[in-house]
DNA sequence: CTGGGGAAGGGGCCC
DNA sequence: AGGGCCCCTTCCCCA
């Protein structure tokens, strides 16, 4: 798996502001290559391929932060013989800007497999658009049709291309005029990226000042400030180059004299602390700043997305009309922005329906996008998710979290808790959900119709799983039971509740400074050398807390006490990629980031001498005078945050 | 502080 | 594809 030191050796970028959809960066700049000066030990993990036609013409090498201003949340769109980037969709403040890639090169860059049968869903990145070019299209548009291309250096599965100039899309979707200087030269730097005070002016959202700005110096500098969330990296001279224009020579149009003030740096890119998502089924692909692609034979209707999902394959939008027409007013910041093909063709029932997957392809198990049999002609014909077979069953599987559905449309539906598409709102309250029983069974809060009446005391309850919860106390069943004392309970939460009253007095591992005491010898230490003030580590609660949590973690219990700091970072990056227990439940991922790095921060650093003593004492201390936690004491921390079943916890 | 009860939301399966 | 239903979880409030 990829390690902690290659994490915090990556510069993540991430945007301070809302980035709207249709955004451009770029271009990519980065150490160039042609095919035969490759250099023998080039690590080609950010390698890009450049095409000339269909022939690879050369490479561009966006490694070396010194030389390059690769991001990586962005859709990639090779224009010309320069690479841009767009936004998938719009971009919320501090979300981290991220490129997609394949499934393959994810697994690359992870070194090991990811169908294991674990949930690694945050390891799994998803979707690169990979497409050609001709030649002689290059001289029709003068350099400017957008191919895009992945990351990675293999030979790509699939190919295709947008015939549609960027610069249509740029016009109509910002409602510009084209300008010459436009249609003679990219700009080679992002456009329509308003700022905090002109985000929601017409003149932002139409930044035909961009257009007309002279090109910015192709080589620039940006120093970028670091948020106060992040005092660690103050300390930092911490830069990026490229995108934001020149520091001594401004050329960012908009923002002349200052970086964008959207973007700053933060900590750096982690796939496994900050996975990208997938292109988002529906509500985003429809306003993709991409050119819809002229129809040729062999390409899906228009109006399909040229997204290639997991192993190159087409990534097909699963979006219902519903869904778009409810996606935009529920969602201000992921404004529908119906493409101008779209309006010209008939709108969204129209899009929807070419959106669909290729008719007959999920009743066509032989077309297992996992072989190439599936892959005819030039690709077009795979589904957008992976297929597979148990136990003779057609399996959907999730391109994200590897979950697999024995109905299609049950995929559909969990794709929305990645996406964050939550078609189905309230007129009342303006709350939306995810499915329309959820809003159905929410209307009656609104009503005040309470359904389900126990037969016992004729109680009325709003939902069946209410009634059933009820129903326990006149049949005195009580499913939780809490494995040290005994006690019972009708409801989990109140088991969950009652065995922190036993946890906390059994942590042998006590911090001789605070007054805070850990399962394991290595969380203490892991608590001296990242958080505890009197060592000098800074104050910082949530590291402290999550130190905690950690300590508590299935994955630590697993650890031998005498663990390396390897296995204990390895079990801290198993954590992370579980979801860490919480931490992604209140969606924290970012918090949950500086955790990691605080963790290897600890592990990695020479320990203070002093805490090194002080805590072999404390621990030898702790262990003499409270023994090594039982097996039972334990398994409570483990199940405390475990999902719960009646089963094991009744017994 | 702890136990207990209800309200409400979310994910997934079956039809 | 969508409706119905179930289970699970969390939050809130109260005794």
């Amino acid at each position: 798996s990829l390690s902690l030191s290659l994490w915090f050796s990556v510069t993540g970028v991430f945007s301070k502001e809302y980035i709207p959809q249709g955004t451009r960066f770029g271009p990519l700049q980065g150490v160039v290559y042609t095919k035969d000066n490759v250099p023998k030990m080039a690590d080609r993990k950010y390698f890009w391929r450049i095409y000339r036609g269909r022939q690879l013409h050369h490479f561009v090498d966006g490694e070396d932060v010194q030389k390059s201003n690769w991001i990586r949340n962005l859709v990639a769109c090779q224009n010309g013989q320069e690479v841009f980037f767009y936004t998938m969709r719009p971009v919320e403040p501090s979300q981290e800007l991220l490129v997609w890639y394949s499934a393959e090169f994810s697994q690359r860059l992870c070194g090991h497999q990811q169908h294991d049968g674990h949930r690694h869903s945050e390891y799994r990145t998803n979707t690169l658009v990979e497409m050609g070019q001709r030649t002689d299209e290059l001289a029709i548009d003068g350099g400017r049709n957008p191919t895009t291309s992945c990351g990675w250096d293999t030979e790509p599965t699939h190919s295709c291309r947008w015939n549609t100039e960027p610069r249509s899309y740029d016009i109509e979707r910002w409602g510009f005029k084209p300008s010459n200087h436009y249609n003679t030269r990219p700009i080679p730097l992002f456009i329509g990226c308003p700022s905090q005070t002109q985000r929601n002016t017409e003149t932002s959202r139409h930044p035909s000042s961009a257009l007309n700005s002279p090109p910015p110096s192709p080589r620039s500098f940006y120093h970028g400030r670091i948020p106060s969330t992040h005092p660690h990296l103050l300390q930092r001279d911490l830069h990026l180059h490229g995108l934001y224009g020149h520091k001594e020579v401004p050329s960012y149009p908009f923002y002349p004299q200052h970086p964008p003030p959207h973007m700053q740096l933060l900590p750096p890119f982690n796939p496994l602390r900050f996975p990208p998502m997938p292109p988002p089924p529906g509500i985003f692909l429809p306003a993709s700043p991409y050119p819809t692609p002229l129809p040729r034979r062999d390409a899906p209707p228009r109006g399909s997305s040229y997204l290639l999902g997991n192993n190159g394959l087409p990534y097909f939008p699963l979006g219902q009309p519903g869904a778009l027409a409810m996606a935009s007013p529920h969602h201000p910041h992921q404004p529908y922005l119906p493409h101008p093909h779209l309006a010209l063709h008939g709108g969204l029932k129209e899009r929807a329906a070419n959106m669909s997957p290729p008719s007959g392809a999920p009743a066509t198990p032989e077309l297992s996008p996992r072989g190439p049999a599936a892959r005819s002609g030039p690709g077009y014909k795979a589904l957008p998710y992976p297929l597979s077979k148990q136990n003779g069953k057609i399996k959907y599987e999730c391109n994200v979290c590897l979950k697999t559905f024995g109905q299609l449309s049950n995929l559909k539906v969990h794709l929305r808790v990645h996406s964050g598409e939550r078609p189905f709102q309230c007129d009342l309250c303006k709350k939306s959900f995810t499915q329309l029983a959820h809003l159905q069974k929410h209307n009656l809060v609104h009503t005040g119709e309470k359904p389900h009446e126990c037969q016992v005391c004729h109680k009325r309850f709003s939902s069946t799983s209410n009634l059933k919860t009820h129903l326990r106390l006149h049949s005195g069943e009580k499913p939780f039971q809490c494995k040290l004392c005994g006690t019972k309970f009708t409801q989990y939460i109140h088991l969950k509740l009652h065995r922190r009253l036993h946890t906390g007095h059994q942590r042998p591992y006590r911090c001789p400074h605070c007054a805070v005491a850990y399962f394991h010898r290595f969380s203490l230490r892991l608590h001296q050398r990242a958080c505890c003030q009197a060592q000098g580590s800074p104050a910082n609660a949530f590291v402290r807390d999550m130190v905690e949590r950690f300590d508590a973690s299935q994955e630590a219990e697993a650890l031998p006490e005498g663990a390396s700091a390897s296995q204990v970072e390895e079990a801290a990056e198993r954590w992370m990629a579980r979801g860490s227990e919480g931490v992604e439940g209140k969606g924290d991922r970012k918090e949950a980031g500086v955790l990691l790095e605080a963790l290897s921060q600890a592990i990695n650093a020479p320990p203070p001498r002093a805490a090194l003593q002080s805590g072999a004492a404390a621990a030898a201390a702790a262990t003499h005078h409270s023994p090594q936690p039982t097996n039972q004491a334990r398994a409570s921390v483990v199940h405390l945050y475990k999902r719960p079943t009646v089963k094991t916890e009744a017994q």
